[in-house]
DNA sequence: TTTCTTGTGCTACCTAAGTGATTTTGGTTC
DNA sequence: GAACCAAAATCACTTAGGTAGCACAAGAAA
């Protein structure tokens, strides 16, 4: 069995749910694979050397890793992304080859694919078809990125905090994933706030009854009177 | 003389510096521009329908546009991209061929070269080398929708304020430019707040001496110390 | 067990920025 | 010229959210 082989045994799932790389057969999987190998960074591992990914792009089977920003004076942190299986980074540097000035780190024990850099454009270069993909997926990001601008112009914390929230609320089990383990500091890094401030609107939210918390842990409690609660907020916007 | 050499004859300085077509010939031009029909919109005209930007795709020749969001309940603005000469629009219809839920105003007379999706995307299909042009200015604009994130999480309206005044300092000049002949509210859509904030931070700065102000008209006065001025603000951040 | 670390809950306080109202100014049009 | 209007300048006021600090709880590790 060749390496290509036992990768897409493994991990065939996870990369039909790959935006960027859909609509590959099984042979042309093999083909591509044949470049990739697999990793393992375990939870915690913080990746600040900004030249690393120019040189190897990246796709996660498993477990979660952030994206972030640090201000340089404040220290402050900012949480970008928050990406999970069949995420892939470092975008940026795929397309431009400049460096990308985030940090990533690891929210779990993870598990990637790495491929080189030259390796994927030659990859591209052969398969110009998937120029369009990345283009529209390119698109997709920049959608995001125009959402979250306004996000933090027009909403309040409130407002942004429940629809972190709400977001990330499976819609059949009517529970938090994603998100659910994090503590409260993650959460604020998410919308762009602090700890505190997170934790007195979560406050007030369980008082009301839509969410249970505990230690590293929020749950749904009533999916309705959180929708209910975020319609409400943005009402009262003035 | 045929429609395209008279655009060429009249725009192709302007077109050079488009990034997104950069390194066409003269015969490249021409062939391309036949696709192109010239259109004049007045200043104030405003452009609500997301629908039409689906349908075309606009290089502007002069004046400014500036590309707005509207919160639907406030009905605060915030502009998100102040567009000029040599600046194209829509990239993100082009990409995905989805709807942009934006707005666009003429903050003066404009001039713009159209092309028809349908057209500009078999021109594409006939130039696959521009896909990587396509794929590098997208990360440019990811670059800087990310950059837009980072600083309305990390700075105050006093920094980014004082950041919108000496990002648009023409180099040469030291004089101001793009946005010298806005009103305050313009201003303050650009950055995210209201004119009142803005006009109160403008009138500390005019006070310290690095700026004048008059009537739709905001100058450079003292470079350095505005720069100065963005340091210490930078600097105290906590 | 004890110790240590990390996260939570809550308090009191401070400040930047938004709000709303009024006056003044400068430019345009009639 | 007078009349008008949009922008600018100022004021007083409110408030969301950041800050600092501390006690406490839950786990993990020793």
């Amino acid at each position: 069995m060749t390496s290509a082989e036992h990768l897409y045994t493994k991990y065939s799932r996870t990369l039909s749910n790959c935006e960027l790389f859909s609509g590959l057969n099984k042979e042309e999987w093999l083909d591509f694979l044949a470049n990739f190998h697999e990793e393992k960074w375990s939870k915690n591992t913080c990746i600040i050397n900004h030249q690393k990914f120019l040189f190897h792009f990246y796709i996660i089977t498993s477990g979660r890793l952030k994206m972030y920003n640090v201000d340089d004076i404040s220290h402050k942190e900012h949480t970008l992304f928050l990406l999970k299986k069949a995420d892939v980074f470092d975008l940026f540097c795929l397309l431009d080859g400049i460096k990308h000035k985030v940090y990533y780190e690891c929210l779990d024990n993870i598990k990637v694919l790495a491929i080189s850099m030259d390796q994927l454009r030659s990859w591209l270069n052969r398969n110009p078809i998937f120029y369009k993909h990345f283009l529209s997926y390119s698109a997709k990001i920049m959608r995001t990125l125009e959402e979250n601008v306004s996000q933090l112009i027009f909403a309040n914390i409130s407002t942004r905090l429940l629809k972190l929230l709400v977001d990330n609320v499976d819609h059949k089990s009517n529970q938090l994933e994603l998100i659910n383990d994090l503590p409260n500091k993650e959460l604020a890094h998410l919308i762009g706030s602090t700890r505190a401030v997170v934790n007195r609107h979560l406050q007030e939210l369980k008082k009301k009854g839509s969410i249970s918390i505990a230690r590293n842990q929020v749950e749904i409690k009533d999916i309705n009177l959180l929708l209910q609660e975020l319609e409400n907020n943005v009402k009262n916007r003035k």
